[in-house]
DNA sequence: CTGCCTGCAAACTCTTTGCACGAAT
DNA sequence: ATTCGTGCAAAGAGTTTGCAGGCAG
């Protein structure tokens, strides 16, 4: 999906729920999908605020919710305090990830088994399923052999 | 395990690591064992205090680490801001969790592939796999059918 | 005795929210 | 003109930490 054709599902989707197309939101659109590798809400008010300037960490934090569930973005909990977010190229994309621990580089892997796996255990348990998550963290070998972490500078 | 194995693991693990047998500590580490369902660090503060009510929550929460560096807690992160825990009764444990988004319930399921797909992933990008953690978000099909969760009564 | 442990409360991080102003429709 | 959206700053939740006194070894 290109960014133009991202726009307008936002721009849609907003239209849908009875929202306001405003510059901020059109902002913060535009930097998360300018973003290519996974960022940080506070990374996002900072881009966000080099196309607006006007635009506030509040308005961020509520507009990240409509583009989750619009599946714009899609939301990643590496089990840290803070949430990560990425664009969403695919809305049915079933994605792992694998995370090095020594830099939070976040590695995204094509995982479509893991839906069957959450019909199959939820199904057993009377319950229906509705998201799923696999993640593995791992330590960087280049860390370990050279001491230094290969993966942070593209981080 | 028992509880008493457990004990003794817990106190030998301090002894390696020079740190102290404290009445706190033991305090924490009887409440958290005494736990047949998940629990979190706040839950853990109430049930220590009323076996020694000089437990404070500074040390409930230093003691935390300890417990699942030593494998005698598994932490449950299910993507909520709070953490839980839970007794770990096989040092191996490779469990899956399928979280009743309804009421919490936590139920665990044994997932022995997991430590396989860490592996494979992992090598091929350069990574030593460490943890890996498999979720499933799923709604209660009772609630749904007649308004009740029926797993909130047991979580 | 020595130094790790502790409770207390303040600090911290990330996120959410009340309020009055401002802008989209 | 309405009504929703916004920035600001304060509040909130969960967790961590500095400090002075306390207890295990």
């Amino acid at each position: 999906m290109s960014n133009d054709a991202a726009r307008e599902k936002f721009k849609a989707y907003l239209a849908t729920k009875g929202l306001r197309v405003t510059n901020q939101r059109l902002a913060i659109f535009e930097a998360a999908f300018a973003r290519t590798e996974h960022f940080t809400a506070e990374e996002l008010v900072t881009h966000a605020r080099s196309i607006d300037d006007s635009v506030s960490r509040a308005t961020v934090y509520r507009t990240l919710p409509i583009m989750t569930e619009s599946a714009l973005l899609r939301e990643v909990d590496i089990g840290k305090n803070l949430k990560y977010y990425h664009p969403n190229t695919d809305n049915n994309a079933q994605v792992a990830q694998v995370i090095c621990i020594d830099c939070d580089k976040i590695f995204e892997i094509s995982a479509p088994f893991m839906e069957w796996y959450g019909n199959t255990v939820s199904t057993k348990l009377g319950l229906t399923p509705v998201t799923q998550r696999l993640q593995v963290n791992a330590h960087c070998n280049t860390l370990r052999d050279t001491g230094v972490c290969k993966h942070r500078d593209s981080a």
